[in-house]
DNA sequence: GATGAATGAGTGTTCATTCAT
DNA sequence: GATGAATGAACACTCATTCAT
């Protein structure tokens, strides 16, 4: 079997899996019933994933890669018009935000766990992502921000606000989303906005 | 049995799991892992509690409250004396870093839970940090902050700091904690003195 | 303690439990459940039974005695009147018939046990019932029939009628109770009017 | 695996069962008894049954059924050939219990459940014992008995017998086999050659 | 006599993983 | 590569019984 029909099996498995995922909890999910939902053998699984949680660690990775870049494509032609940026950062906080409530099932599968796709960060899992979030940051340099400080904001920002929304969107604990909105909003525009002299030390890349 | 024996035999079993919590994975921790270390039968387990997922619960919102009041208390005193509260907040998240940093075991525990003590937020699990809490509070309401916007903008940045610090110190992902340390300071730092117009449709309360 | 409240606080106990047998399965009654209902520590349940099964084993036989004694009752008028005594008898298997539809609960809790209080026959638990049942035995002996063979009769026709009925009222298998009521009333009248030889080897009292 | 192989491999389960169930209550037989005695693995018992009580529903009524079978074929050429129905049921009673004086030890297992193969009555679980008793049937009908009336004679007549055999067999209670065997033959055929005139109503079928 | 906290053996069931086909 | 029957360690939880107070 070729490395690409392999690929793509992998990910059929993973989107089963996922289906799942949505509606029973993961540590509740066994194996069994995600060969059912791929429709394929138990041993199947085996040839495809080193284990469980093998699986799992990929699929969150994915998933929130897949969001991202979703919103990396929603966002991008803002930012490639012209205008204040920071006047665009705030309509892009408030597309994540949109985003994220309209993400509540895929939200409940990676939980806190939004920024996961960034542990790698700057690098995306793939090229087109990667030049999107490319754009963006080019737009930050031009303006005189450090690339290296706006990396890490945006990071700490796009982190924050999926952490906040998760509790704001699944629990409503401690506040709804309607009611956190606004000062996450700003928030997050103060975190992106503000600057940091980086000191040699604070990098090592 | 008082009801004072029993929460202090309760309060005892909470220790026993918590120290095992601290070595080994949560979900990889047996109920007989947990009665073995507090040296007490399997079947007293359940006279505590209902069940396995009951414990964990109450460890984790009594651990994640005890390390925000212990936190509380050390920066209680910088907040009595006078000086500029700006000034005052960023050593604040200084101390909160280096604490969580100094909690590296317990973080491993509440991963990201750190702010689950503020899920009943504004109201803390004992008289004395929520005193303590408003004493903070009160100093920003004196500068002419709204009691509800400082409210929700350091829930939002015990939780940014909390969800970053988590990875940062236990993964060093995607950066060190030494790495984002001081753009997170400055982050945390534009959070709180960032100032929101909340309008009535924001508060429920 | 004296015997009789010793005695008393037995029967509350029984009766407690017999409450819960009607509504939940006797294996899956804790004695946990029995003393919460009976209002007393679990401790107390020993002081009053050997074990478990001793409570099942006299609860059973009491609530089947006790049902057996109300028929008894119940019949006995038809039987100290005059008349043919087997146009009476099959108003009686009428009645019992009768009387075991209407005691459906009890029947969960004493299935096919029903003559279980004839296991120690001819001697009821108690004088009373002892008297009613001689009084309906004397007749037959009136009549010709052989005192020892009429008394194996009853006691084969209460525990087929009990057997039968059980799983005709409870299940309805094979049939139903109105689809098995007459052929069964036949049947029993046919076992009582049957007359055997005994032989001397039949008889070891 | 064929579906054979798999009928065959759960037959074996439930005589490895039945063997155990013969020694120990089947109350006290733990699912890890029988495993080992099948030879099996504890999961593989899950295979093919949905649970414990799954396999003793199975188990009683296919041993009742077998017990049944095994009956009618002995009892078979005795009503094949000519003679008086009358005489012939006599000896077939008497049969019967020697039969079930033979199978004590099956009589635990299934302890006044002798009939529970006649739950789906007149439908036995396999053709040839299906054939076997319609035989048996023919007879009284050529006899002119209503066969629906029979029907329930004969299934009033078996449980009644099985019935009384269990609590003397096992227990000698109230009446030791050879004590009550005479009369209980006595009611068995005072039972089958009672005729019912059955109304429309007492049929459903 | 009464209590109820403590016990711990026992049990049913799950499920990730393997491996012969 | 694919299968799915078999595995058996692991686990959460129950519950009859005891015994110190």
């Amino acid at each position: 079997m070729d490395q690409n029909k392999k690929l793509e099996k992998k990910r059929k498995i993973i989107e089963s899996a996922y289906q799942i995922f949505k509606s029973k909890n993961i540590y509740n999910t066994a194996v069994d019933d995600i060969v059912k939902a791929a429709g394929i053998a138990r041993g199947t699984f085996y040839l495809y994933f080193k284990d469980k949680s093998d699986l799992i660690e990929q699929l969150i990775f994915l998933k929130s890669a897949e969001s991202m870049k979703e919103l990396l494509k929603k966002t991008h032609e803002r930012f490639t018009g012209s205008g204040d940026v920071f006047e665009i950062s705030r309509e892009l906080i408030g597309m994540y935000i949109d985003f994220l409530i309209g993400q509540k099932e895929a939200l409940a599968v990676i939980t806190k766990n939004i920024s996961s796709c960034m542990r790698d960060f700057p690098d995306f899992y793939d090229e087109e992502a990667g030049k999107l979030y490319s754009g963006i940051l080019e737009r930050f340099v031009d303006l005189g921000f450090d690339r290296d400080d706006i990396n890490r904001k945006i990071y700490i920002a796009v982190d924050m606000v999926g952490s906040i929304c998760s509790d704001a969107i699944l629990f409503s604990k401690p506040y709804s989303i309607e009611n956190i909105r606004r000062p996450l909003t700003e928030a997050a525009l103060a975190v992106i906005t503000s600057k940091t002299n980086l000191l040699p030390g604070d990098c090592d890349e």
